[in-house]
RNA sequence: GGGCUAUUAGCUCAGUUGGUUAGAGCGCGCCUCUGAUAAGGGCGAGGUCUCUGGUUCGAGUCCAGAAUGGCCCA
């Protein structure tokens, strides 16, 4: 027996049932545990921080990450799943100055480093509680007991080993970063500062001239709005492809040569006379020298020569960019590509050092003037104007913000980079666009990682630098640093401000080290996890080396530039090796209108609301098959609970019919009658082994819609086509061997189902694993997540039979469509339907399915009519396809030759599969039937339907005994609703009183037999009715009629 | 400003190597069926496939440009 399914499902309360069988047998353990010694499968849990809420965008990925480890799991792999928390970084500083009232870096300071990172470190987990409560309840089985923590010492240990091995290779260096900073503040400001502080500003517009070394007489016109950057000056960029003219300018003494953007040239010469000397492309100009405009600054490097760059635009300007790599990010990018000098002409305050004699110690803006002055004396400035723009400027002070390079620490990944794109050769992205799009091109132009960070809470970059000599040095351990010092420092806090506090010996001049002040970016923390979860090299050598590289991982496309790319690039610098096989890469979730979910516009979504209302399964599956992963999607909780109604109800019911009257009739899958499988049968199973096959395809190549949508579609099929048609095979009284083969086929399909659903629904999958296997068969593993993914038997897949069970569902639905032109109700049988197809091929159908038709369509006879067939009209449809790709450009004159053709006697001719043969232009072509489609028509009187080459027409003349059986099936039909009101068991017996009109009651008498086993009738009385039973008047068809029923 | 991506019915999405009449589900209206179902079936209303050009006998599909949304980076 198994367990009674109510047709009505709780679903909340069917979840919580599983999450209590699940937590009190330990089932995630058990289905790790029990694929001990079968290969491994590696997913790498990307580290969610919390110390925040999580929302259902993160229930979205963790979904995903959640399924292919059930499935593989489930296929013989040992997948362990570690789960990871990041819990360093600024938005946990952030988060900690506004609780304590902090505006400032200084603030911090005062405050004391020591105990302001006590503070983060107990805000990282003050959602901890909401995030394991969210991830239980969804069913996204991940080891949070053994979880990675990123401020733990033996993690950050690891990550300090990261870079001392990046370190030996000669790739982490000192260089410069642009910021936009505060000169009065003494700050740099992060980009959400800037963005408040925009304003409208007023800059001198500059052009200068630049005298070419090598060519007499001839400048470079550079355009400039900040005068002051130019002592900082020691390149010009062109852009390779724009035009560039050098012009003549002036007479006599005056007369010059300029070089500028031809695009340009109106804009700045205005009426000026000059004549073009020559055009070319700005790649021209690569590497030509110019005298620079001061010299203030000792030079050792090659500088003051044009280099090429693609942010040159022909906006405004002369197409020449002057560079200042110390107050510019794309000048400090281009002085790395170029290896140019970077002169710090100005100190911190935003004043000129001594250096700069004239104007030392003066506020840059101040300069402006003065420096313009100086210029134009020595004759180098073509033209000065003013230039209105948008600025930035403190959102705390008000100063203009200069974009100031600061010494920071970089990774040399640009070295690299053959190798990153190379081995991201190795990775299958899904989407597959990522790959050589926004990752690859990442990638391609690849600039280094700029790693330092000032402040506070975060992995300390483990570099000493010596007070005396500057020597640097870099520790890769606790151990090591030991040895350096010659103290245990086994207690060490590996956090500021503790670990400010070593200071170690110079190995080369005997002075104080100090560690440089810097922390690392929080990225690298988490881009270390293959690595430093398990405290690798120092613990765990052989779990690191079967653990990498993953199989899987997966997160939202913001982690392109994000996570996916610092676990790539550090493996790449640390292995040569990618770090993941697969990835998925999700989209973001919008509201119902497309916008982006935030807490300013309230529009966000919580999770608890959608799985309180419709569950975890429903809101699981819901973003299975909503669409392709890799797109954002718009999330509404009725589109949840659409999948409730449409999906999951769809399945719980068949199930729960199976349960219900399997039960009745004590049938199990060991029971001994022998099944004699119909047609309709073994399409549903052959069906089924084709979603077995197509599933189990798509979860190979981690294609998500194709691994649930499909589902979606059999259950409907098996539902709403399979069950419907069977229904009377599983009422009927005797257990025959159809009977039993509508239960085996049936069971089978919902045993298979909860397999199937196991990684995506892994609750249904769970419930209805239990009672479908479990009832039967005890000794089966406990649950479907112990369970093995089934497997498909190609020889049960019959492609034709699932053709033709297409056309028969075309032909009912065309009988239907043919009954509702009449308005014909289904109840009233009809005498005969007749049916045309398309192709010899399918003719067969009708034979082979006729009581299936007969069923469906309430008639008493099929047939199929021929191509003789006076009822129906032909036109023939020339296949644009078949005749367009054959034909190419005549297609037009084909079609028009095939149209006017006797249309009947053609297509006649076409259904008997013979060829048609035309003449066009004196020539002769063979059509075959292939090429046209043959269009049914029906002519007038007939209740007809059609649909390109299929048609249904149905004899509507009436004989009194169809209109008694009409009248009959009528009264059955209230019979049955009046049972369901009195809510009578659907296996309850009734004694059946009536009374009715004349014609009526003739009809009943002589269908009595028929009406006493449909409503499960011992006796049907005509007359009067007892009292006080269950009672029902009605009229119909000009009938009238009462009926009471009593249980017996 | 740059890169990537999307835009198809009121909503959510399909739409094969280009094929002439662009589909499904939900929602809406009418009808119908039902002792598993919160369901099913039929009909109907609802589309300048974001726009503009181009290639082709033929473009939702290919190419170029633009607009708008999204993500990332400046």
């Amino acid at each position: 027996m198994f367990k009674p399914v109510s047709s009505r499902l709780n679903i909340t309360l069917l979840e919580s049932e599983i999450l209590r069988f699940w937590k009190k047998y330990d089932i995630f353990h058990q289905s790790m545990d029990s694929k001990e010694g079968g290969p491994e499968y590696v997913f790498y849990e990307g580290p969610p921080s919390a110390n925040g809420k999580p929302g259902v965008h993160h229930v979205l990925a963790r979904v995903f990450k959640d399924m292919f480890p059930r499935y593989k799991s489930m296929n013989g792999y040992h997948v362990s799943r570690r789960g990871g928390w990041d819990t360093h970084g600024l938005p946990v500083e952030i988060e900690m100055e506004k609780r304590l009232g902090f505006s400032n870096k200084q603030d911090i300071e005062d405050y004391g480093i020591a105990k302001f990172n006590e503070h983060c470190r107990d805000s990282v987990f003050t959602y901890i509680q909401d995030w394991e409560k969210l991830t239980d309840r969804i069913g996204y089985w991940v080891d949070l007991d053994e979880a990675y923590i990123t401020y733990e010492n033996s993690y950050i240990e690891s990550v300090w080993w990261l870079l001392k091995s990046i370190w030996d290779k000669g790739l982490l260096y000192q260089g410069f970063k642009v910021v936009p900073y505060c000169p009065r503040c003494g700050t740099p400001l992060s980009d959400h500062e800037v963005a408040q502080g925009y304003a409208q500003a007023t800059d001198p517009s500059i052009f200068v001239r630049m005298p070419l070394v090598e060519e007499e007489n001839t400048s470079l016109l550079v355009w400039t709005t900040t005068p002051w950057t130019l002592p900082g000056n020691v390149a010009v960029a062109a852009h390779p492809d724009i035009e560039y003219v050098k012009v003549a300018l002036g007479e006599g003494a005056n007369k010059e040569y300029l070089i500028m953007a031809k695009p340009l040239l109106e804009k700045v010469l205005g009426d000026q006379s000059y004549a073009v000397v020559k055009t070319f492309k700005g790649k021209q100009l690569k590497g030509k020298h110019y005298r620079p405009l001061f010299t203030f600054m000792p030079i050792e490097k090659d500088a003051h020569f044009i280099v090429l760059a693609d942010f040159v635009t022909t906006e405004d300007g002369t197409g020449l960019v002057h560079l200042a790599p110390a107050f510019g990010a794309d000048d400090m990018q281009m002085s790395l590509e170029y290896d140019l000098p970077i002169l710090m002409t100005v100190n911190e305050s935003g004043r000129f050092i001594n250096d700069i004699r004239p104007w030392a110690g003066m506020w840059v803006k101040d300069a402006d003037p003065l420096i313009i002055d100086d210029l134009a004396q020595r004759g180098l400035m073509f033209k000065v104007g003013s230039y209105e723009h948008t600025y930035p400027f403190c959102w705390r002070c008000d100063t203009p913000l200069l974009y100031y390079a600061r010494s920071t620490w970089y990774i040399r990944t640009s070295a690299l980079k053959d190798r990153l794109v190379a081995l991201n050769e190795n990775i299958n992205w899904y989407p597959e666009y990522i790959k050589h799009g926004r990752f690859g091109n990442w990638l391609e132009n690849n600039i280094d990682w700029a790693l330092g960070r000032e402040r506070y809470w975060g992995t300390p970059l483990p570099v000493w630098e010596c007070e005396t000599c500057h020597h640097q040095l870099c520790v890769g351990s606790v151990a090591e640093l030991e040895e350096l010092t010659g103290r245990n420092l086994s207690d060490l806090d590996l956090h500021r401000p503790y670990v400010d506090n070593v200071h170690l010996v110079c190995p080369e001049c005997n002075g104080r080290m100090s560690r440089v002040q810097e922390l690392i970016d929080v990225w690298f923390d988490s881009g270390s996890m293959p690595v430093a979860q398990w405290h690798y090299p120092f613990e765990n050598i052989d779990t690191f080396k079967e653990q990498f590289p993953a199989d899987f991982i997966c997160e939202a496309v913001d982690q392109t530039r994000g996570w996916f790319y610092t676990l790539h690039a550090i493996s790449t610098l640390v292995f040569d090796s990618h770090c993941f096989k697969n990835v998925i890469s999700l989209g973001m979730i919008l509201d119902k209108d497309g916008q982006k979910m935030s807490k300013s516009r309230g529009n966000v979504v919580d999770p608890w609301d959608v799985i309180d209302k419709h569950g975890a399964d429903a809101l699981r599956w819901y973003l299975y098959t909503a669409g392709p992963p890799g797109q954002e999607r718009r999330f509404s909780e009725d589109l949840v609970g659409e999948v409730m109604r449409t999906f999951t109800l769809t399945l719980w019911n068949t199930y729960s019919f199976f349960a219900t009257y399997a039960n009745l009739d004590e049938w199990s899958p060991s029971q001994d009658v022998k099944p004699e499988y119909s047609d309709l049968d073994r399409w549903l199973l052959s069906s089924l082994h084709a979603l077995i096959r197509d599933v189990t395809e798509a979860y190979e190549t981690y294609n998500v819609t194709a691994a649930t949508r499909p589902i979606e579609k059999f259950v409907d099929q098996l539902s709403n086509w399979y069950l419907r048609r069977s229904r009377r095979r599983y009422w009927k009284t005797e257990s025959d061997s159809d009977k039993a083969a509508a239960y085996a086929t049936l069971y089978e399909a919902l045993q298979t189902l909860a397999y199937l659903l196991a990684p995506t629904m892994p609750f249904m999958a769970e419930e209805m694993y239990r009672n479908l296997v479990l009832e039967v068969e005890p000794e089966a593993p406990a649950s479907v997540h112990l369970a093995e993914w089934p497997k498909y038997d190609p020889s049960m897949i019959d492609e034709k039979l699932n053709r033709d069970m297409v056309t028969v569902m075309k032909l009912a639905s065309l009988g239907h469509a043919a009954r509702n032109s009449e308005n014909l109700k289904v109840r009233q049988p009809l005498a005969e339907a007749a049916f045309v197809v398309g192709n010899a091929d399918e003719q067969s159908v009708v034979a082979d399915f006729a009581d299936l038709l007969m069923d469906e369509l309430n008639v008493k006879e099929v047939s199929l009519l021929g191509s003789a067939s006076e009822a129906v009209e032909f036109s023939l449809n020339p296949l644009p396809k078949q005749l367009g790709q054959r034909f190419k450009a005549m297609f037009p004159r084909v079609r028009q030759t095939l149209l006017v053709l006797p249309a009947d006697q053609s297509a006649r001719k076409l259904l008997d599969g013979k060829r048609l043969t035309i003449t066009l232009e004196g020539e002769e072509f063979e059509i075959t039937p292939d090429e046209v489609e043959v269009r049914a028509e029906a002519k007038e009187g007939y209740a007809v339907a059609s649909e390109g080459a299929y048609l249904a027409a149905l004899v509507t003349d009436l004989t009194p005994e169809l209109v008694d059986e009409g009248l009959v099936r009528e009264f059955v039909r209230r019979v049955q609703s009046l049972r369901k009101d009195a809510d009578l068991d659907i296996a309850d017996r009734i004694h059946l009183y009536y009374s009715a009109s004349e014609r009526l009651t003739k009809a009943i008498s002589s269908f009595q037999d028929y009406i006493m086993e449909e409503t499960l009738a011992k006796t049907v009385t005509s007359g009067e009715t007892p009292e006080n039973l269950p009672m029902l008047r009605d009229e119909f068809d000009d009938e009238f009629v009462r009926i009471s029923i009593e249980k017996i």
